[in-house]
DNA sequence: ACAATTTCTACTTGCCCGATAGGATTTCAA
DNA sequence: TTGAAATCCTATCGGGCAAGTAGAAATTGT
């Protein structure tokens, strides 16, 4: 019953697209996901041209480039992302609603297995197509400040902010990091 | 989120060997087990091996010899059969009850990956380690009554009435027999 | 004792997943 | 206009799973 490497990895990264974008950081480079969350970086690369056709993600090539969410996180369920990824959420495909396919038994509606993973399977749909990515976030950055600790992408804004601190005090991104900084410290 | 095709015929075996152990054969051959279900033999025979150093099945060598359930019907659960044959049932290692491991996230109690999966293998422990074998086979058998619908090995039963025709009509396995084919007929 | 049947054990093939490597292309900035 | 930095594209490798093949070991019936 397990998720594929990819697909842990696929949704690790969003989960951090989304956070870092309600910090006010819409577009990470694949670098910054992979450092944060200890993934193979080329690995990545891969699942990200993946999601990209999948419409999760957007892509800006070039020098500070990156990704950023396709849709609105809202609107981006896990079961959808994961579909895309690894294929059926059921068990066994006699019981996909998406793909579905017939298995070797003989009867299907007296198959006692069936019975049993279709349950399995409306359990696994009934969390995975219900929760969106912007429940997690949400529920996520709530845990963090209640916590108080600095969410994922702190970091790397102190780190912009003291490059910044030798250039040109008025930098039109002064704003952005400011928000940053207020929610990294709150 | 897939169950592995190991795990899928030794169900499937089980659930057969159940059916037919309550309707009065309680042992059966790889082949016809194969046969039935349309499973591949040898690889059938890998996966008996497994499920007899488990414990759930116990063989017999030789002419007349197969396999039988190796424990009471109401204490084989399926989860534990698949954990045995796929490994945990958790989507990712890190909230697996049975053999957790640390994921590459840095901090657990503010991994929105992680609750959303904790939610997804409680979800599925809560069918897979309530449901026992008995149950399924109890279910299964009522569905085919009541759909007049002869159970998995009422032809191999015929089969041997024919075959006991041709011998003395006095065979102590008579009454083995009528039972197999009166839960066929009704 | 022998032959048939069946479980056991080992090896092999093809395929997909996870991961790595290198280069091509695009973009921004100096 | 050059170079650095990032996404893109393609090829490759190792390992484990599904499935098939071959044969040995054990047991039963005649």
């Amino acid at each position: 019953m397990k998720l594929s490497k990819r697909g842990e990895y696929a949704l690790r990264a969003l989960i951090d697209l989304g956070i870092a974008s309600e910090l006010g950081r819409p577009i990470l480079q694949i670098s910054e996901l992979a450092a944060k969350e200890k993934l193979p970086v080329k690995f990545l690369e891969q699942i990200f041209t993946q999601l990209k056709a999948g419409g999760y993600v957007e892509s800006k090539r070039g020098k500070l480039g990156g990704y950023s969410l396709g849709k609105k996180m809202n609107r981006i369920k896990f079961g959808a992302v994961i579909r895309l990824i690894d294929g059926p959420l059921a068990p066994i495909p006699c019981v996909s609603q998406t793909a579905y396919a017939r298995c070797t038994c003989p009867d299907e509606a007296h198959c006692g297995l069936r019975m049993l993973m279709l349950d399995v399977r409306n359990a696994i749909s009934k969390i995975l197509d219900r929760y969106s990515l912007a429940e997690i976030v949400d529920i996520t950055l709530r845990k963090m400040r209640r916590d108080k600790v600095s969410p994922a992408f702190a970091a790397r804004a102190l780190n912009l902010q003291a490059l910044l601190g030798s250039l040109p005090a008025a930098s039109p991104q002064k704003t952005l990091i400011g928000r940053v900084s207020n929610a990294a410290q709150r």
